[in-house]
DNA sequence: AAAAAAG
């Protein structure tokens, strides 16, 4: 047992940490911040919702704070890279939360919304800018923006940042940087190559890992229904219904694969008379802002995502994930059932498997070393599908209005609340199934540990591999920078 | 093959 105020941050980060009730940190917090506060680069491994953000905030902070400077007119001292527009909006928050008695700015940028503001903004210059990529890059060629003075880097969701889709604007913007700096990377997992990669923008970093990269989180119970992929919206439908009225479901995440998939979904779950919206990358900067707003403030209580809301995001109400369809890179089910069970609280994660999905789930097991437990479809499935509402042609034709809002009139009751402490059990699921390893852990010990993992479950580059190239989706990122 | 990120 330790206290935020033995690791040494200065009063004021103290205080704000008091004003929102934060007494002691977590593990990655306790290791990582020692580490930080000393100038050291770092890797920084740890399960979802354990507190990453406050981990690399705090003492870099800290830092900034001790050592005061001017700013300089369009530069930034410390930048925090995310992979999402709405994870930045969300690191920047916490900061601006961090930092409220500190006398320093936190600025964001990032696409979709107009660019004026945001080179305004940086014009005076800031000391925290977190950013994504294709913006921060926009920025700097329009000289709105300057890299030279960045004291520290941090690349929360690294393994992402670094993954074939980023890593060419992250290499120019890590050319940019000044080679003397602090950086810090941060996820809850990091496959070896990926790590490998990595080490070109990083010097001789502390490695903290918490536990083991790719640990689920600890009290998530895992399910799974083998389904039909034609029967998946019926089984959706019908275990929302009766988990939302019966307040075992307070809100939830489902993910689809595709973002046409996440529409359909929405315009289905809506014709049964449950509110939803959906989040992907094909909705305005608006549509996204208001869906995940109402998700957060409970007005919608379900939100339907494709892996655009699987990192980071942390909306502390969530007590159920749904995988309406697994996802083909085993790494983003540790991320995307991350977003329940955070913070010391239980929540539960449904996935649905498909017959052509059965590979997917069995590189899920591998690199998790957890089996979720089988959860079989409800006993009179078929006849209570066979009721549901078909959604009209028009509904499904029709691009769905965003006005699903309703006044507050519907507002989820905070009553779940107190069940939220542990593990949950499935609505459907009476009795474990014999023979199958439970899949959260339990007060006796953690769900996974070394030697629990199945044969075969250490993370070999040769599996990995295997995961990856499934697919065509190419080589590694080294390929990309060849 | 898909998802994210600039427009």
């Amino acid at each position: 047992m330790s206290y935020f105020t033995e690791l040494g941050l200065a009063k004021p980060i103290l205080r704000a940490l008091e004003a929102k009730g934060y007494n002691d940190p977590t593990p990655i917090q306790r290791q990582a911040i020692p580490a930080l506060l000393e100038g050291r680069d770092l890797l920084g491994i740890a399960q979802t919702g354990t507190g990453k953000t406050a981990a690399f905030s705090l003492p870099s902070l800290h830092r900034l704070a001790a050592n005061p400077k001017a700013r300089t007119p369009r530069g930034c001292r410390m930048l925090v890279l995310s992979p999402t527009r709405e994870l930045a909006a969300q690191i920047a928050d916490n900061m601006v939360g961090y930092a409220k008695y500190l006398n320093l700015g936190v600025q964001t940028v990032f696409g979709g919304v107009p660019v004026g503001k945001q080179i305004s903004a940086l014009g005076r210059g800031t000391d925290i800018l977190v950013a994504t990529p294709g913006r921060l890059l926009d920025l700097i060629e329009q000289r709105a923006l300057v890299l030279d003075h960045v004291e520290i880097f941090v690349l929360d969701e690294a393994d992402q940042m670094m993954d074939l889709g980023f890593i060419k604007p992250l290499t120019r913007i890590a050319g940019l940087l000044p080679k003397q700096r602090q950086s810090l990377f941060f996820s809850a997992t990091m496959p070896n190559e990926i790590a490998q990669l990595g080490k070109r923008f990083i010097t001789d970093p502390v490695k903290v890992e918490v536990a083991p990269q790719s640990t689920t989180a600890e009290k998530v119970a895992q399910y799974v229904t083998h389904v039909d992929q034609k029967e998946k919206q019926a089984l959706l439908t019908i275990s929302l219904k009766k988990g939302l009225e019966s307040g075992d479901i307070e809100s939830c995440l489902v993910f689809t694969r595709t973002k046409h998939g996440a529409d359909r979904v929405v315009k289905h779950l809506i014709a049964a008379g449950i509110e939803a919206a959906a989040i992907h990358g094909n909705k305005s900067q608006a549509q996204r802002t208001r869906a995940l707003d109402g998700f957060r403030e409970g007005r919608v209580p379900v939100l339907v995502a494709t892996d655009i809301a699987a990192r980071g995001i942390d909306v502390p109400g969530v007590s159920a994930v749904f995988n309406f369809e697994l996802p083909n890179v085993p790494e983003q089910y540790v991320h995307r059932i991350g977003r329940t069970a955070r913070a010391g609280k239980g929540g539960m994660a449904i996935s649905y498997c498909a017959g052509d999905e059965k590979t997917y789930l069995r590189d899920i097991v591998r690199l998790t070393g957890v089996q979720p437990i089988a959860a079989p479809l409800p006993a009179n499935f078929l006849e209570q599908a066979a009721r549901l509402p078909k959604p009209s042609a028009k509904q499904l034709g029709a691009e769905h209005s965003d006005d699903n809002r309703n006044g507050g009139s519907n507002r989820r009751s905070r009553q779940a609340e107190s069940r939220n402490r542990g593990p949950r059990r499935h609505p459907d699921v009476a009795v474990r199934p014999k023979g199958a390893r439970p899949a959260a852990a339990s007060a006796e010990g953690t769900a996974r540990s070394g030697e629990a993992r199945p044969a075969g479950g250490q993370n070999t580059g040769q599996n990995r591999n295997r995961n990856r190239r499934r697919g065509g989706g190419g080589g590694r990122p080294q390929a990309a920078l060849a």
